[in-house]
DNA sequence: CTTCGACTCTCCCCCCGGGGGAGGGTGCAC
DNA sequence: GTGCACCCTCCCCCGGGGGGAGAGTCGAAG
């Protein structure tokens, strides 16, 4: 049926750049109907079209090119749907960290004079049920949801409020080590990922971020300022304690979260 | 105040990996504290910790490094929250043209049977007034917002519904010569940006879009295809028709867009 | 005060998904 | 049959990082 095109009118017909074209034949995600095995001239045809928008499409998504290659592969349509609909699923969390970074940007740039209230304590070890593993920050949060569920089937009576202990290298360099707990009286036999674990006795500066974790980063820094101001620094992974939080009440205003920073005494010096 | 920090002091303070705080002060986004001459070793102050999260939720929204830089360098607390409120309309906008994307792909993984009503028309000469310009793709929905403004403020009593040209580069290269019109009975005055200009008389392949732009890339790439089939070639720019737009009802499923492809026969062949 | 391990420096190459342009081969329409 | 538009490959560029090599520096323990 249809006649052959070169790749100049295919790219008319398709709205695409003649260079994206060939990218795309190169990645072996759109193979030209022929290719003249004399010249290398590329010859498209007319049902290619929906391929290509296909194609085009996904990448205004954002999707990558290896990814769009698995989904045109995928020859079960619905596979192929689910493949899809994980890429809208990331689209919506990259929405939610936009507007976490809005509402950051507003908090500060117009700071509030309030003072931030932080306590150096004293912490002594601590017997819980933990998980633990290694994972990226964009992983972090669909991670923490199955090992707090986890969690919650083996721990039916917790001895606190759950927690986490967060690898400064989780947030620095995007990967590093996580333990998500809740607090026990005794140890609790291993079952699946749950194991009892011992958090170490640590001088911790604690505060609490109230509401939800949008700008959690912003106390974070007010934190590591006061930290810094008080000649400390840091030396070991976070510790945040959620006191309310999503399991308590679904207004996310009336969370909050105690963060800890394991700190030790810098020797002392002018300033 | 602020005791000196490392950058890897500073880098678990803020979040942001050594890396990238050595990329932001030579970008002269932000410039440590104190950078030792001998060693190169750069130094940064606590105070510093909220300029480098703002740098970083910027980054977050997507803001190239030369405007973050332009923002910070702004003084007047105004200014810099206009130009930051620029950017998240620009998310905005790529949030819309998201949107338009899934949709797209939604119609695309499961075509409708519909065969598309394609008309091969030749179309006389026509008299308009007219604004034209060169613009790249992300520009011409603005461009056009006021380009027909200025229009219908000179055109009293247009003879017909308003159209675009667009040059099939404005997609394949993402840059094009573009000209949007209103049809008019006699000559109009040159009036700022309007003038008089005639549409050359063309072979057009026209069809209908029904409904938001949102897929019109799908109806172009059925066009094309129906073109393709036809032994037709594209001789020009693509000449959009208004017929029921934004202007006559805010339900955009009632929107009907008539879609002509300037065309011409190519020499038969074989197929 | 020395030592040694952790920290930091610069420099180069890599990733992605394209765009610009050079230099040279092809095709089609008149 | 010839000219010109088209197409080819190849290399370099962009932004905003990451990985790693090789060398220099800092500072805390002994």
């Amino acid at each position: 049926m249809g006649r052959v095109l070169t790749i100049g009118r295919f790219a008319q017909l398709t709205h695409l750049s003649i260079r994206t074209l060939r990218r795309y034949h190169e990645a072996g995600l759109l193979e030209p109907a022929h290719v003249d095995p004399s010249s290398g001239y590329r010859y498209y045809d007319a049902g290619q079209i929906p391929a290509a928008q296909v194609i085009a499409r996904l990448r205004e998504l954002d999707v990558p090119l290896a990814d769009v290659r698995r989904i045109l592969l995928e020859p079960d349509p619905a596979a192929r749907a689910s493949l899809v609909g994980e890429h809208l699923q990331r689209l919506e969390e990259q929405l939610s960290r936009t507007q976490a970074a809005v509402r950051s940007l507003q908090r500060l740039l117009r700071p509030e004079p309030a003072a931030l209230a932080v306590e150096l304590r004293r912490v002594p070890a601590r017997l819980v049920a933990a998980v633990e593993a290694t994972v990226t920050h964009t992983d972090v949060l669909s991670w923490y949801a199955g090992a707090m569920a986890e969690l919650d089937a083996v721990v039916t009576r917790p001895a606190g409020p759950p927690g986490g202990l967060y690898d400064n290298a989780l947030f620095t360099e995007g990967r590093g080590r996580v333990l998500v707990h809740v607090p026990v009286d005794a140890p609790v036999p291993v079952t699946g990922r749950v194991h009892s674990a011992e958090l170490p006795a640590v001088e911790l500066a604690v505060t609490v971020h109230e509401g939800s974790h949008d700008t959690i980063e912003v106390t974070y820094g007010e934190l590591g300022r006061w930290v810094s101001d008080h000649a400390l620094a840091v030396a070991g992974p976070v510790r945040e304690t959620y006191l309310t939080g999503p399991r308590d009440t679904a207004e996310a205003e009336r969370w909050r979260t105690e963060i800890g920073w394991p700190v030790f005494r810098l020797t002392p010096r002018s300033g």
